[in-house]
DNA sequence: GTAGCCTTGAGG
DNA sequence: CCTCAAGGCTAC
């Protein structure tokens, strides 16, 4: 459509492409979309889709899924967070910057559409190239990525029976429903890719941390009931979560597996036992992530670069977290269940190893007193997980506006939670930035031990270790 | 349950 | 004051 003066730039619902009414809940909808996330929020209704979870969702249809349809409204960028717990009514909340940036980018892109008489369709995204993605609904099949890790270095401590894997092969194919991801060519637009929906309306409790089912009573304070609400993102966050019960049985029968399928395991050192609880531990960080809300959406070549970018702050949080989590002065609590005394590692490590645990304790002993929670390590990890500093992310403001929503749901959080809640979000952020660069180091030093030979041929991690080298 | 219209109230 | 994005109300 060419532009024309009397038609306003983009005034169409990104949910169901009815008129906008204005800025609702993060981004401009229609009135109907307004009021349907509302109650879908407000009311924290379960839906169930009758198809594919992949219903088309316009203005005529819009009734007919409502599965579908909230999962569109998530897509396109619409904020659990922007509906209110105690249903206050007026005033003003935290996006009002971001909706006055949007309209002034709105209005310097009208100007220039009349000024230079641009085509409408070649427009770049305001706020989120989401609704794009969606409103070409079907994908065009394109030639699979080339996985660009460099090839596998040849096992020099050979022991480990299982199949090399990549972490390719790790995220579609085993994804139900997410058969759809494809590399685009670039010659066609990035978006124009089949949208995998979430399904976290109809995600059973038992997928989640077990604990945790799925209403508000999860947080809810007895003695005030108008009072502070569990922020339904980090709800979200927490149904994501692994359940470390179910992860300790299945590492555990795993490294046993391993033990005692070849014999040459009998004499495994601790190391390479580490190397293997962190080889799984990976696998499990992977599936978390494949499951998760947001990062399903994503095309699987935007996964991978994330994942090549954050797994060893992953891997060292989920470490950091069962200190925190199970506390016990002197030992490291490890996933199996099993504990080592500080001690005992301090007295075979080499300096750096040493440094490098002592370095992780004191952040175990500062989160410790700071008495940070499963809530606040869920927001941790996709904090990790969507940055949005990652080179040459296709979907980039996707990922930022989820980094934003999940700063957004631990500040909430805290602010919930604590009578100090600014001191306390900006312990959490400065723990983030602490661990990263821990990892850094660790990563570093699993690179020299690999590089030596000492790192068993645990595939997954090494896979990592050379994916964000030979990205760099 | 949906969606159009109404009321509210902080911030400009 | 006005604006406008929240929640509320209600005919359908």
């Amino acid at each position: 459509m060419e532009y024309r003066h009397d038609v306003d730039v983009e005034e169409l619902c990104p949910v169901c492409g009815d008129k906008v009414s204005g800025y609702h809940y993060g981004l401009l909808t229609c009135e109907s979309c307004k009021g349907f996330f509302k109650r879908t929020v407000q009311n924290n209704k379960k839906y169930i889709c009758a198809e594919n979870q992949e219903c088309r969702i316009d203005q005529t249809q819009r009734k007919r899924c409502p599965f579908c349809r909230f999962q569109k409204c998530l897509h396109v960028g619409m904020r659990l967070e922007a509906v209110r717990a105690d249903r206050m009514r007026g005033g003003r909340n935290k996006f009002g910057p971001m909706y006055k940036r949007d309209r002034a980018l709105k209005q310097q892109r009208k100007a220039l559409i009349q000024a230079g008489g641009f085509r409408m369709e070649s427009s770049p995204p305001l706020v989120s190239s989401a609704h794009q993605r969606d409103s070409t609904y079907t994908a065009g099949l394109h030639p699979l990525p080339i996985l660009s890790t460099t090839p596998l270095p040849t096992a020099q401590n050979d022991c480990i029976s299982y199949q090399i894997p990549s972490l390719f092969t790790l995220l579609p194919s085993n994804s139900p429903g997410a058969t759809q991801y494809q590399c685009t060519s670039s010659t066609f637009s990035n978006w124009t890719v089949k949208s995998e929906h979430t399904n976290i309306c109809t995600s059973s409790p038992d997928s989640a941390a077990g604990i945790y089912t799925d209403s508000d009573e999860v947080y809810s304070r007895p003695f005030s009931p108008h009072g502070p609400m569990m922020p339904q993102l980090v709800m979200e966050f927490m149904r994501c979560d692994t359940d470390e019960l179910q992860l300790r049985n299945k590492i555990s029968a795993r490294l046993q597996q391993e033990q005692s399928g070849c014999e040459k395991h009998k004499n495994l050192n601790t190391f390479s036992l580490m190397c293997l609880m962190a080889d799984q531990t990976l696998f499990s960080i992977v599936e978390w992530a494949r499951r998760s809300i947001f990062f399903k959406q994503l095309k699987v070549t935007d996964q991978m670069k994330l994942l090549h970018s954050c797994w060893s702050e992953l891997l060292l949080l989920d470490i950091i977290s069962r200190q925190v989590l199970h506390y016990k002065e002197d030992s490291v609590l490890l996933i199996t269940g099993q504990e080592v005394e500080l001690s005992a590692i301090a007295s075979h490590a080499n300096p750096t190893l040493a440094s490098l645990v002592q370095r992780g304790q004191e952040l175990v002993e500062r989160l410790t007193i700071l008495k940070v929670d499963r809530e606040e390590f869920a927001c941790i990890k996709f904090l990790l997980l969507f940055n949005p500093d990652v080179k040459q992310l296709e979907d980039h403001p996707f990922i930022e506006s989820v980094q934003e929503q999940a700063e957004g749901a631990l500040l909430e959080y805290t602010l919930c939670t604590s009578s100090q809640s600014l001191g306390r979000f900006s312990h959490l952020l400065l723990f983030l930035s602490e661990l990263r660069s821990l990892s850094t180091l660790a990563e570093d030093y699993l690179y020299c031990k690999h590089l030596s030979g000492e790192v068993p041929c645990n595939n997954l991690l090494i896979e990592m270790l050379h994916a964000k080298r030979s990205w760099a």
